[in-house]
DNA sequence: AGACAAATGGACCTACGGGTCCGTTTTTGC
DNA sequence: GCAAAAACGGACCCGTAGGTCCATTTGTCT
């Protein structure tokens, strides 16, 4: 049952995109569709502990259909999260391609976090042993050669690694949720904040 | 005799040295320090989601003689995080003493980083809604007066926060936790990140 | 030692969430 | 318009964890 379709690893969840979706039946498609933006939906507003009937209900399906696409909850999950992450990948690629490696770090970092403002699912999913833990190597190397570039330009510490910077973001995404902070701005002022954790001395 | 001392349903979930301890049998006050002492473990090494049966059996003791202490699992958390917040009042209330705010400050959050090394409880009681919601008013009234004498003394910049301090804070326990950081040297450092990102430009 | 209350802990109940099954409905190709 | 295939979704199973009950044990007091 069910060949390409289910994204185990959470692969083509982007609708449009996947060839694997070409001989989907079109209600199928659309189904897909409005599950994927419950989730979000979802999850953005009560975190990871959202169950998946809730996201069936708010997607105005069955459970089963949810789990016909999405095998497990945390393939859902990823789904979310790698849509999020493909983002904050780009964003992080254009910071690199900038000559200011210093102002390229911080306007990536409030940038990314305002884009985060209110969504819990990829917060969360930020840390070690998520579901896409694939997907993020990829976002934590790009997130390396950002920092290493502003490293090398001295704009930040000799000593910072890529740990801290992502223990500071993710810890920053988590705690806003938790306080419920909506306000994009700021989220963007701790990206400011976090990036002067790491100024030199 | 002993029939003056709340003889049944005992409901006090409030223990540490209450009155109410007085006319208790010593094995049940032998086994309730048992019961905390376990639970800290526990909560440290598996965070909040370990569960209460995890933590009579660490304890060596029955799921039911748990729930005779603390009737809710909330209630036995809150007792856990309720023994450290004494210790992080008073690593602030001994900050507030010192003269130069700065140093005070950014050494308090250092110290107290490290005493939270490894322990997931309290960094995931620290945040808003938790159990201990009366202790932390305190908490955070006494990190906002430490806050202001840095600010007042132009060690910090004059728009930082208590909140944006408990953000990064509590963000960073959470996040070291969740990667398994355990060296208290390295919780220490972050400690420091923490103060830099208050710094003035 | 003996008796009584305090304390214990294992059996038990219940709620809930992840995940599956299968009869029914909807598309689609002819 | 019709049949086959695809998709649906409500009913169902199961494991787990919070919380309760009561027969039995154990401490304490005389």
């Amino acid at each position: 049952m069910t060949d390409e379709a289910a994204p185990t690893t959470g692969r083509g969840s982007s609708p449009g995109g996947g060839p694997g979706w070409a001989g989907r039946r079109a209600d199928a498609r659309r189904n897909h569709e409005r599950i994927v933006r419950a989730a979000f939906e979802v999850f953005a507003e009560k975190g990871l502990e959202a169950t998946v009937p809730e996201v069936a209900e708010r997607a105005g399906v069955g459970k089963a259909t949810v789990y016909r696409s999405y095998p497990t909850k945390a393939d859902l999950v990823a789904a979310v999260a790698l849509h999020q992450l493909e983002w904050l990948q780009e964003r992080l690629a254009a910071a690199l391609a900038e000559d200011d490696a210093g102002p390229a770090l911080r306007e990536a970092l409030a940038d990314m976090l305002e884009r985060l403002a209110g969504d819990c699912a990829i917060a969360e999913a930020l840390g070690a042993g998520s579901p896409v833990d694939a997907a993020l190597q990829t976002f934590v190397d790009l997130l390396g050669r950002v920092v290493a570039a502003a490293r090398d330009q001295g704009a930040i510490r000799a000593d910072v690694t890529v740990t801290e910077v992502r223990v500071l973001f993710g810890g920053c995404s988590v705690q806003l949720t938790k306080y419920g902070e909506r306000d994009p701005a700021v989220w963007r002022h701790y990206g400011e904040l976090v990036f002067n954790a790491l100024r030199p001395a």
